[in-house]
DNA sequence: CACGGTATACACCGATCGGTTTCCATCTGG
DNA sequence: CCAGATGGAAACCGATCGGTGTATACCGTG
């Protein structure tokens, strides 16, 4: 019945080859081996092409995997009580302060979507629904937020975001001067948010 | 003493090679094989040895070389009359329109930040270049155009010019409805350019 | 015409690619 | 204690990677 129970001491292989895949994809772009992911992992060849059926497959899942992680780490954390503004405002914070690290190399889904140019690619797939959902979140609170046009500054929104966090992890600017912040501000008072 | 002037017929092997270089690490990424690029150019991967030192050199010339015909793409017609706002504005509705091409991928500079996520590789390096000179241009007009703060605005204008053209190329976005001439709109009239 | 540079075709190098196969060690439930 | 599933080591597949070596055909210039 149970599906990854037994697991005590250390994570699974599916596991552990779905967290090198999402590190060394990141790092070294999705063209990284399969041997290369393999060792990473700790685990063989074999086993991976058990559990998936290919890299393709193994890197979309890995992606669909981060969601949640990638959603949570923009989420305010006092969603009740902050206001649509804020939560905005948050996630453009939070990006600010990512992109400092020496390791940072922009949005991952963003990336995926650059370097594979197939727009039917698995991973391609996966990347455009994480980049959707993003795209949603900022409607919702431009929405609240009494937006004159929320579809219009969710999508402004998000153009900021995959630039700035593009130029950032590519090191052709910084954002820990408030940049997106500035910008940011422009384009939610231009639109009218409280 | 003449470089390239016997030229009469069809382009030299060099010319060819850039070109195809141009055209295939658009397409296809700059993981497009050396075999794929001489195939494309007509021309002996022997030949290509002689002519450059590397794959990777010979992108970064091919990258080089391209910079002026993207500059000029983007340029306003008639630079004198004009204003830095109209200017401003017409980099921006040349985006719109090149991303309405079916073979549009992106600004070709940032899709290479981004696919080869070293910095120090050669073609890195001249890629950050021809961004730089586009933020340069920017503030140039804006400073024109008498912005509040022209360093900040140039940042902001390449921030939504490289997050417009990555999500049209990755086709997460379209352009065509007036969602970059808006933004920059707001950002503009946020600086005070008349 | 003979020359030297340019470009060609083509085989080759070791390495790695995505993917498959064989064999064996280990663990677990009955 | 044994059966069967799980997973790992490593060889192997044809193809391709970036890069070279060799020998030949073409070219304008002396």
């Amino acid at each position: 019945m149970a599906t990854t129970e037994k697991a005590s001491r250390k994570a699974s292989p599916r596991d552990r080859l779905l967290d090198a895949a999402a590190r060394l994809s990141y790092e070294d772009g999705v063209g990284v081996g399969i041997e290369a992911l393999c060792r990473e992992a700790g685990v063989s060849k074999r086993s991976m092409y058990q559990l998936f059926d290919s890299k393709d497959a193994m890197l979309a899942t890995s992606l669909e995997r981060r969601i949640p992680l990638y959603e949570a780490q923009l989420a305010h954390p006092d969603p009740g009580s902050s206001t649509p503004r804020e939560r905005i405002l948050y996630v453009f914070d939070r990006l600010a302060r990512a992109s400092q690290d020496a390791d940072y190399h922009g949005c991952p889904y963003l990336a995926v979507l650059v370097e594979l140019k197939d727009p039917a690619h698995p991973a391609s797939v996966v990347a455009r629904e994480a980049k959707e959902r993003l795209r949603a979140r900022f409607h919702a609170d431009a929405e609240r937020g009494g937006a004159r046009d929320p579809g219009l500054l969710a999508r402004q929104l998000v153009l900021v975001f995959d630039g700035a966090s593009a130029r950032a992890g590519a090191r052709v600017e910084r954002l820990d001067d408030g940049l997106v912040t500035a910008t940011v501000t422009a384009l939610l008072d231009a639109a009218g948010v409280r």
